[in-house]
DNA sequence: GCATGAAACGGAGTAGCCTCCGTTTCTATA
DNA sequence: TATAGAAACGGAGGCTACTCCGTTTCATGC
C-alpha cells in the first residue's frame, strides 16, 4: 500500500492533467499540470515517468468514474431507468473507451465496463423486472450500436435501440433461474 | 533555384545529421547538428522545420548515393559485374530503403531505384551481354529475395540468387530489338 | 509518545526545443 | 561595377523536459 500523501498526490496530479488536457491538450506543460496540483515537478516524474503513462492514468480515471456511475443512478432510480440512463452517456464516452482500450495493456477496461453492465442487469433480476443476462454481451451490444450509427446526429434511433437492450432484459423476467 | 548558401548549408545540415543520427539515434540534439554543420540554429529549422523533416532528408540523400552508385561502379567494371557488385550492397541498404518508402510521401525513392537498375540493364543491353529487361520487374525481384530470405545469416545463397538474377539478363542477349 | 529509516517530496540545474527579428549576404538589374 | 531589396543567416530568449540529490514526511515497532 502507498504511502497517504503518495496517493493524494498521485490524484492530484491526474485531476490537474485532466484539466489541462481538455484546456491545451495532450502536449499540455507537465510543469504547468505540477504547479496546479501544487506538487514538485520531480513528484510528477516519479509517479508519470512519461507523458504517455499520465495520459493513459487519466484515462483509467475518467473510465472508471463512467463504471461508477452505473451504481450512482441505481441509488435513486429503478434499474430499468439507471439501466437507460447510464447506456445514454455511452454515445458521448465512445471515444473515451476507445482511447482507453487502445492505451490499456491487458483491456482490464472492458472488465470494469462489463461489471458496470452486470451491476445494472443484476439489480434489474433483483427487483424482478429484468431476466438474467451476461453484462459481457449486453455491453458489446451497446458498444456495437453506437459504433455503427454515425450518433449525435442521429440520437433519437440510439435511444431507440437502448430501450429495445431494455425491452429485451424484460422479456425474461417472468421466468425462475 | 535556390542560393548558393542556402544550398551549402542545407548539405552541411545533412550531412551534420546523417553522422550525429548514426551515433546517437534520431532523437539526437538538433542543436548539436546545427553546430556541426556551422550553422545557427535558426538555419536549421528554417531548411527543417521538424525533426521528421530533416530524418526524411537524410534517408533521401543515403539513398541518392545508393543509386548513383551503380553508375560508379559501371565506371571501371563490366555491366554484368557492376551490377552484381551493386546487388550485392542491397541487402544492407534494405532497412534504409524500408524507411524511405516509409517516409517518402509519393513513392519517388522507388522510381530512382529503377532508375539505377535500368542503367545497369542498359549498359549490359548495350554491350551485348544482357537481353532487354524492365527494370521495375527486375528491382521487384531483387528486394523480393531478399526480403525472403533471412539474409547475413546466409549470404552464400543471397549472392547464388543474385547470379541467378544476372545469368537471367544474359539468356536474352543473342536476340535482336 | 518517540525514534528510526524507508519512502516521498521539491526544485534548482542542465540541456534541448522552437520562435522571432535585427543583421548579413546574395544576385539580378541597370 | 554599383545598388537595391529579396533571401537567408544567427543566436538570444522564453519555455519545457527530465534528472539528481539534499530535505521532509510518514508509518512502524518499541
Amino acid at each position: 500500500m502507498a504511502r497517504a500523501d503518495a496517493q493524494r498526490n498521485r490524484q492530484a496530479l491526474i485531476e490537474a492533467a485532466e484539466v489541462a488536457f481538455e484546456a491545451d491538450g495532450f502536449g499540455t506543460s507537465l510543469e504547468g499540470v505540477a504547479r496546479t496540483a501544487r506538487v514538485g515537478i520531480g513528484t510528477l516524474y516519479r509517479h508519470f515517468p512519461t507523458r504517455a503513462s499520465l495520459v493513459q492514468a487519466v484515462f483509467a480515471e475518467q473510465l472508471h468514474e463512467l463504471c461508477d456511475s452505473s451504481a450512482v443512478l441505481l441509488q435513486d432510480r429503478r434499474p430499468d431507468e439507471a439501466f437507460r440512463a447510464w447506456a445514454r452517456t455511452l454515445p458521448a464516452a465512445l471515444p473515451l473507451i476507445a482511447a482507453a482500450v487502445e492505451t490499456d495493456p491487458n483491456h482490464l477496461v472492458v472488465d470494469q465496463l462489463e461489471a458496470a453492465v452486470q451491476r445494472l442487469i443484476d439489480r434489474g433480476v433483483a427487483a424482478g423486472i429484468f431476466g438474467q443476462a451476461n453484462g459481457r454481451d449486453v455491453l458489446l451490444l451497446l458498444c456495437g450500436l453506437m459504433i455503427a450509427l454515425p450518433l449525435e446526429q442521429d440520437r433519437r434511433r440510439v435511444w431507440d435501440m437502448i430501450d429495445l437492450v431494455i425491452d429485451g432484459l424484460r422479456f425474461g423476467a417472468g421466468r425462475t433461474g
